[in-house]
Order: structure tokens, then C-alpha cells, then sequence
DNA sequence: TTGTACGCGTTATCAA
DNA sequence: TTGATAACGCGTACAA
């Protein structure tokens, strides 16, 4: 009930190991009739060889580590996608995981990966700077791409520009006249928020106006923290005319904490999500995203990284994406 | 540059193999002060045992195949999600591979499976019964179970009770006085859409009427096409006044196409979706829809490989699971 | 209780 | 061109 071995072929081509290996391997001086004999034997005993003991002796595994905080989300999804067929096509296969954002399961896969041997890692990290995450990752002694991290030390990352994605949409709300425009998005320190914090002051700044601080809400991108902060915000007296969503899977949670409210976008509060999606196309208004592509940024950390293993001396590089704000029917000019 | 190996730690630790291979895992009989020096060695060496190697030695990869059409689908990507989470608390890693639904995909990654040496795999295959692809899961020789796939022979397998969800959802159309209600939904001969038809035949032949052929549609599953589908029915002049749309990722096409034609859900026609999501929840109006846990499938999933891994005697196991019809805003009795 | 030696399935080196 | 053999890193009988 075992699986055969080269062995095994061996014994039953009536040919010695290293025969079978080389026609396994094609090389070129082989003789046609023992490559036949040994073609019938792999074919009889439907012989498949053990790629563990080739990554042994050969020391390379093939293989490369994809962590992101959860598959579900589905940009996250389509990254992880679009690195799968880049690694494939490359022959190396992916492992895939998700740490939650959580930061002990991320240790722990990551002491996974170093395990199995990944020959490198594509993740996305809880944090950019934590320095238990920092240690983990050093640990690994394999190369690593990070997404939407920007480390201190030189490493290849892959980055999504929300700096100017959150300029450009700050300045179309602040350009209708809004004054108080709300910005809902991830835990302070890690790069996306410090980001969009940045383009957002910038556009108020390049206005001449000063932002509420009140407005800022630096929590969680966790979908019931958002979703609560988009209540408590349009609960307020003082409430925002405009609201930015800066995290790819808090729109749900906006849309829907606004419709309890029983406010209705665009006329008693304009809207702005991230990421285009379903929803935000097909909702009623459509939704105005700033947009940004996961499969591009997939494909090319998938590159950075297999061109990192084939060349460990490279200087590493960092690549900036575009985003892109997709203009919807969320937005109007505020009230007065 | 290389990462440590037990010999390392041995010497280092000026002990034998076997005791830092004893300390390691940690067998009882092992002098304290050996297992201090060892535990140091680790640490100094920064030392992580070889997954690969160990895996050669005692015949177990303790990897498990995961294979899904596409990870994009986020239906899909929660049910590889719980098996994940399933596998890893159980000290078995997946891997995961998205197949496209392509039939020589499929068995390309299932090569891969052999090759590596899954212990098992968890699979929604393109097809039931197609001879290549039930050899390709043979040729494995290790459990598979598959979701949504009923197979002739028997095997282990994980089913959604699509039949049972059918005939209430066209029940409850038919109770309203729809008498043409299109089904749109994936190619004839896979289990998903054999048992949706038996259901929606079902509640046409309990409710003492014959459904028009003509609104049946068993092309593919793939958007462009279920898209074109809805297109063409609502364009009949004898359009139905209800859609089903049997398929988790065919929603969008279905509402953006009747938004095109100028139609209005629920006034214009009925629709009743697949699997519950944010759009079908916050799209104007809210979709009915048909849904069922793919988080719980996923669980039993790997609980069913789990358990047949542990025992590959053990009889197989069918297990289906309940649909549930989400009522929403979407379905109205039709004009007259 | 500890150390030694073999074997897991490959590939690569060497001698024939 | 082919066959024999060592080595990859580990676990485990077996001997000490």
C-alpha cells in the first residue's frame, strides 16, 4: 500500500538507482532503451517521486511562505491569487496561511514556515516595527517581501500609495465644500494609517483649513470597531458632512450603521470607501472608492521575491502602487 | 549562511545525536543537566528542526491537499479558512491550490499533492465523474474527501442539501403566484445542479404546475456567463417574473444586469440569490437569498479527513448539510 | 541513561 | 553510458 520508490522502479527495469534518476531528470546521455524500460516500470508501478527527499538532498524545498491576515477578505484573496499562479508558473508552490492580524499565531507561523524550510516568505505583517514581529521574521534567515509594511532596515516591500489615494479624495470632498470630513482607519504606527493620516492633512493643509482631530479615528480595522466608530461619529451633534473609510473591509459596517441611523447618502452624509468592490458598484448610491490593485501588487512581490532567492546579493527594492479614486454617486456638496 | 542542523547542536551541546534528538522530543529518561546544555545549544544555534527530514524518516508528511475552485470566492475562501484553522489545531498543515474549475488544473495540482506527499486531501473537483478526474484522485492512494461532489463509489464527502433549499425557495415564489420562475444555475451532471433542479421541479410538482423548460439554464457557474443568462430572460418578451440565480458568486451579474435593462427588483421581477453577503444584505432592496455554512462544511470537512486518516478502515461517511431561505425585500407577488 | 549506526528516498560523484 | 556509493537531517533500535 506504500508508494514505490526509485527503488522500486529500479528493481523492476532491472536497471540500477542512478539510471532511473537520470531519465527522471532527463539528461541527455541516457540509452533509449533503458529510458523505455524505466518509462514502463515508473508507468507500471504508477511511481511518483517524493519530492521530500529530493528538497533534502538537493536542499531546496520549492517552496515559498504567503501570510496574510485572513484569505476571507477578498483583496487579500485576490493577492494572495495572483502569487499563487506567479509561484507556480515559476515552479515553486505556495504555502498559504493567515495570522488574524493576530500577532502570536503570526510568530508561529512564521516558526512554521522556518520549519518546512520555505525558501521565502510574501507577507503581510501585523506590524512594521514591533520587534518581536522584527525578530520573527529575522529568524526566518530566508528572504522576505512585505506588503504594505515600510521596515526601517533596507528589505523589498511592495507598497500601496494611500498617501495620495487619501490626498486626492480628501481634496474632491474639501473641493464639493465640505469642512468636517471624517477619517476612519486602521491602528496608528502601521504604514497604510500613517499614510492616509499624511494625505489626509495634506489635502486640508494644501486647502489653507485645519481638520478636526476629533474626526481622526486611529482604532482597529477590525470591522465592529469601524462600524461602531462610524455610529458614534454620525451620532454626535457636530456631526461629519463626509466620511472617509480608509480600510478595505469597513464599508459594509459604514453603509450599514449609517442605514440604522436612518441618514441617507449622499444627502445627509457623503461617503468614501476603499477598495472597489460588489458592493460599493452595485450599492444604492454607488459608493466612490479609492481603488488600488491587489493582483498587480501580488504579482510583483511574487517577481521581487523570486528574483530575491535567485539573487540574495540584489539591492533590495521598494515599489509603490497607484491608487486610484473611482468616482460614484456617494458624494454631494454638504448641506447649505 | 546554513541553518543549523542536529549535529550542530550536538557538538555544540558536546553531547551525542541521539540525546539532543531525545531532548527534542521530549522523552522522559533524559538527564536534567543534558537537557539544559541542549535547550541551550537550540538557543545559541538558533536552531529549528527539519520538518522535511523528519518527515522522511517516519513516513508522515503531516500536510493535508486543500482545493478549491478559486480562493477569490469568499464563500469558499471561509470554508478553506475553517479547514485551516481545523488542520492546524489537529498538527497538520494545509495546502492550498485553486484549480479555476479547470480540469487539467486540477490534476496538475493533484500531481503536486502526490508529490509532496499530502496525507490527504480536501477537494471541490471540477466534476464528479469524469473518468480523468476521479483517476487523478485515485492515483493519490490517499483519503480524499470532497465537498459538494457525489460520487459513485463510495467515499467520504461533505454535501450542501441544495435540493431541500430549491424546492422552498421556489415553493415560496410559487405561494406568491409566480408561475414563471427562470433557474439560473451551474453545468448539468455535477451534483450542485442536479439537486437544484430536483428541488425546483419538486415545488412545481407539489404545487400542481409544469415549469416552462425554457427557464431552466445549466450552462456554466462562470459570471460572464450567468450574466448573459439573466440578459437574455429578462429581454424574452415572455420574461419569467422571478430568477433564482443557483450559483454563490452570481449575484452581482444578475442585479447589475436587471439595473441595466432598466428593471426594478422586486416591482419588474422577483430574485432570490445564493449565500449571504453584504451585498445581498445592503443592496436596495435587500436579496433573498438561499444560504448555508461553509464554515461549518469546512470544519466537518477536515473532521471527516482527520478522522479517516487516523483510520483508513473506517466505513465512509456521507454528511449533508441544511440550506436555509434568508427572507428579504426582493420577491413580491408578480403584476396581475 | 547515553552514544553509535542504520535507513528513509533522492541526487551527485566517481569508477568502471 | 552505466552502476555503486556517499550524503542530505533526522529518529530509533541497539549496544554500552
Amino acid at each position: 500500500m506504500e508508494r514505490p520508490t526509485i527503488k522500486d522502479v529500479a528493481r523492476r527495469a532491472k536497471v540500477s538507482l542512478g539510471s532511473v534518476s537520470r531519465v527522471l531528470n532527463n539528461f541527455p546521455d541516457v540509452n533509449p532503451a533503458i529510458r523505455k524500460k524505466v518509462g514502463k516500470a515508473i508507468a507500471d508501478l504508477d511511481y511518483t517521486p517524493n519530492a521530500m527527499a529530493r528538497s533534502m538532498r538537493n536542499g531546496a524545498t520549492g517552496m515559498v511562505g504567503v501570510l496574510v491576515r485572513n484569505i476571507v477578505i477578498p483583496s487579500l484573496a485576490s493577492f494572495v491569487r495572483a502569487i499563487q499562479d506567479e509561484l507556480l508558473d515559476a515552479g515553486y508552490v505556495p504555502l498559504i496561511a493567515c495570522s488574524d492580524n493576530h500577532k502570536d499565531r503570526e510568530i508561529a507561523l512564521l516558526g512554521l514556515f522556518a520549519q518546512r524550510r520555505m525558501e521565502g516568505v510574501i507577507m503581510l505583517s501585523a506590524s512594521d516595527r514591533d520587534p518581536d514581529l522584527v525578530g520573527a521574521r529575522a529568524d526566518l534567515s530566508v528572504p522576505v517581501v512585505l506588503f504594505d509594511r515600510a521596515v526601517p532596515e533596507d528589505r523589498d516591500c511592495v507598497l500601496v500609495d494611500h498617501r495620495r489615494g487619501l490626498q486626492e479624495a480628501t481634496a474632491y470632498l474639501l473641493g464639493m465644500g465640505h469642512k468636517r470630513i471624517a477619517l476612519v482607519t486602521g491602528p496608528r504606527g502601521v504604514y497604510p494609517t500613517t499614510e492616509r493620516l499624511a494625505g489626509y492633512r495634506a489635502a486640508y493643509a494644501t486647502a489653507g483649513l485645519r481638520p478636526d482631530p476629533g474626526l481622526i479615528v486611529t482604532r482597529s480595522f477590525e470591522d465592529e470597531v469601524t462600524r461602531a466608530t462610524v455610529a458614534e461619529l454620525i451620532a454626535r451633534k457636530d456631526r461629519p458632512t463626509a466620511i472617509i473609510m480608509g480600510g478595505t473591509t469597513t464599508l459594509p459596517g459604514a453603509i450599514e450603521a449609517i442605514k440604522q441611523k436612518g441618514l441617507v447618502i449622499p444627502k445627509d452624509i457623503s461617503l468614501i470607501g476603499a477598495i472597489n468592490s460588489d458592493l460599493s458598484a452595485l450599492a444604492n448610491p454607488p459608493v466612490t472608492v479609492i481603488h488600488w490593485d491587489y493582483e498587480a501588487i501580488g504579482r510583483a512581490a511574487a517577481q521581487l521575491l523570486l528574483q530575491r532567492i535567485a539573487n540574495p546579493q540584489r539591492a533590495p527594492q521598494r515599489q509603490t502602487f497607484p491608487t486610484q479614486v473611482i468616482f460614484r454617486e456617494s458624494c454631494i456638496p454638504p448641506h447649505r
